[in-house]
Formats: structure tokens, sequence, C-alpha cells
DNA sequence: GCATATAGTTTGAGTAGTCAAACTATCAGA
DNA sequence: TCTGATAGTTTGACTACTCAAACTATATGC
């Protein structure tokens, strides 16, 4: 098995190539998810290269061997299941979960994580509403559009939360933003770089440009009668 | 926090302690039980003692401070509750989740322990009838008597398997012997170093002298009419 | 009381991961 | 085409942990 250090490169290169037009990751980009500098990324993204994990040639970008893909699935999933079970089982707040899913997502063995599915009821997706990679590597990406890209007036459901930090659950959901909730787009102010939403059960709430491409949603079907 | 080898080594010198008349553990068995040379061991304890989790002296034996029991007794709160919720929750069987436990222990926070606590209902022993030890550092460990020490014709409860190997547990619970089971020593037969034991709904079985050492039982009070 | 087995210690070297700082490639703009 | 700015790389050193092997104390048997 990989060390908790080289899962934490996968993972960071897998997420960040997910978010690249380009398909790779930069060096700089994964030292500052990883938490290194990046001459220390650069040592470790060799080491991944030597171990057919990654692909990469100096001063160019980096990225997973289909290796590397699978064992970053492998880390995703243990580590969607843990916040599941965090929320679901002992009640914890999303807002906290990812941090603690991060730790214990190197210490559990498959035959805990099987049971922990079991146990849930083999979930879809995580509390943020990421889809959960199955035991065979693959996933199932829900079809959704950024919040930032709707037009004022859509009627939409908040079907995932990408951004995982404390502080952004947090306001989502004091605003009565969470998975499953109807809202909509009120207007949108691309000269203050706003949009403003109004949940069902909320009162209105504007959000940045940046945050709303962070927040994914389904656009409802027009209501006839 | 302690890294996950410091807490691995107090760990051993704690229940190694208790099991010696004298208190504190020779550098070969935390050795053996850390699973490292004796060398690597006196350079650890070293390291213990000049963070004044352990006493120490040269060539003598190694014992742990009161800061150290108390780092001890939390790490063993944290294996005995993974492991009760891995046999309650996931149900998992007695025999694996001793060492399932041993890699969860490192990566749980306070947090995730407390709520995992609350969802079991606060136990106050695991699955192998080893106390759980409460947050403030304190145990209570009910009175209890070895097998080996019970006479013929002797009825009692099994309240503690000490021997946590996998193949140990699974000979008991073959046997019908588990947490609870009510019991009746059949007969001791200090010549073959061997005790006969019979299980209310099993059949007879034999343990040696040193299994049934670690077998905890408390006798029954006589029954009347 | 001395030899020796046993337990414990020390030393030197290696691995994994890290940083700071010196260095180098690449690209955009003048 | 030169010049920076930026991004990436390399080097040397450090920490934490480990082992093998040489060495030393202690206890025991004779």
């Amino acid at each position: 098995m990989a060390t908790e250090t080289v899962e934490n490169y996968l993972k960071a290169i897998y997420t960040l190539s997910g978010e690249s037009p380009a398909g790779e990751a930069a060096m700089s980009r994964i030292a500052a998810v990883v938490g290194v500098t990046t001459g220390t990324a650069t040592s470790m993204v060799k080491k991944l290269a030597a171990a057919k994990l990654a692909r990469y040639e100096r001063f160019g970008g980096v990225r997973l061997t289909s290796k590397g893909s699978r064992a970053a699935l492998d880390i995703l999933r243990r580590h969607r299941l843990i916040e599941t079970f965090l929320v679901h089982t002992l009640n914890l707040d999303w807002s906290v979960v990812h941090d603690e899913a991060e730790r214990l997502e190197h210490a559990i063995s498959p035959r805990v994580l099987e049971a922990l599915d079991r146990h849930l009821g083999h979930p879809a997706s995580d509390p943020h509403g990421d889809p959960i990679p199955h035991a065979d590597g693959t996933v199932a990406e829900p079809a959704s559009v950024p919040l930032a890209a709707c037009a004022p007036g859509s009627a939409c459901r908040l079907v995932r939360a990408m951004d995982q930090r404390e502080d952004a659950l947090n306001f989502l959901r004091r605003h009565g933003l969470e998975i499953g909730s109807e809202l909509t787009v009120e207007s949108v102010e691309p000269g203050a770089g706003t949009i403003s939403v109004k949940s069902a059960k909320g009162s209105g709430v504007s959000l940045s440009e940046a945050a709303a491409r962070r927040v994914l949603v389904q656009v409802q079907p027009k209501r006839h009668g």
C-alpha cells in the first residue's frame, strides 16, 4: 500500500487535474494543496512517476497514470464514505467532517470500509453531494451546472457543494442552502460580481461569482398549470 | 500530540507494566510488542524519558510517569471504543477488531471519539470485556479471577478475554465461550497442565493453563433450593 | 569468585519526508 | 530579441524512525 503521504499527493493531483481544462496539475498547486514547498512536491512527484502512478516531465504538467487514478478513486471512496458515516451515524455537522475524514481515510482497511458501506446502505453520494466512487473504480457523476451559470428566474435544486471549507459550508447552511434545497435565482449582477438567490425556506442571499461557481445545481423543469 | 510511534510505545509499556509484578516493562518485551529491535526500543525509551512520559535508567526497567499513563489510557480509550463500534455498529467479528482498531486509534480526533461514545451509549467495556477508560483518565476494573484459578465444580461467568489474537478468540467462540457465557469447571489436570470446562450451550473443552490464565471469570454465588 | 549466557546499549548507516536557498527554464511584454 | 517575472528544479541539511552489529552490564551456575 502507498504511504499516507503518497495518498495525499495522489488525491491532490486527481482533484487538480479534474479542475483544470488541460487535465493536468501544476506543481505549485500540488504543493499548496498538500501543504509543502514546491521543491518537496517536485521530488515526491518524481517518486510517483518512478512508481508508475504519475506521468511527468521536467517543467511540464503532472497527470496520473490509470494506476494512479485508480488509487486516487479508492482514496476518494474511503474519504466520502467516512464523511457520510460521520454525518449520518454520528450526527456531526457537514462543515467539520472533511478534516476528520482526511485523517481517518488513511487508516481504514478494506474490510472496515465495506462494512461501513453496508451499514450506510451503499450511499451514492456524501453529505456535500460528492459522488462516492464504487469499489470497482467507477464513478457516476450526476449532471449538474454551477449556480454561477444560471439565468435570473431559474428554479433549481442544490445538488453539490464543492468548497469544503468549514466557513463556506456554514455560510450555506445558515442561509438555508443545503443539499436538496430548492432555490430561485433572483438576480445576477456582473458589475458587482454577485448572484442573489432565494431558498424555499430562507431569506435571500448574495454569493460572489467565485462562490457560486463552486455550488452545483440541477435546473428544475418548469411547472405547468 | 504524540506521534503514532510514540503512542504505540506508551501503550506497550502500559500493558506490560500492568502484567508484571514489579510494575515495570523490560526493554526486550517492549521491543517485541512494538515490533522493533531492542536497540531501537532503547533509543525511543530515552526520548520518552526526555519528554517526561517514562522513567528509566540504564539497565533498569521502564515505567510510565503519570503523564505517560494518562496518555496511554487515552489511547486505550480510543482503541476500545473503536473495537466496540466495529462489533456493535458494523457487525464485525470480535476476533478481527483488535488489528483494525490498532490503526484507527491513531487517526481519531477527540470530537469523533466523543460522538462515537455517545452513539454507543457510553459503554463500560469493549467486546472482549476490557474496561473502557473514561475521558477523565480513570478506569473501573471490575473484580474477576483467572479461569486458571478456579476449583473444579465452580460455576462462573466469562467476563474478559485477555488474549486478543485472532485464533485465540475464534477458539473461544467456537466452543461457546463468549463474554457473559455461564460455564462450569469440570476438572483440573495439573499433570497435563489443562483445565476442562463446560459452557451452558456448548460441549466441554480443555484449555491449557496458560490459556486459562488469560480468560477472566466471576465466580457465581451458589444457588439455593 | 569466575565464566558465560542474557539483556541492554551504542554506533554507524539507511529510508522517508521535509525545508531553505541557490539555481534554471519558460513565457510575455517592450 | 532581450528582459524580467514566474514557475519549477536542485542541492544540502535536518528530523524521526529504523536496523545490524559491536560492545557492555548483570545475573547465574558451577
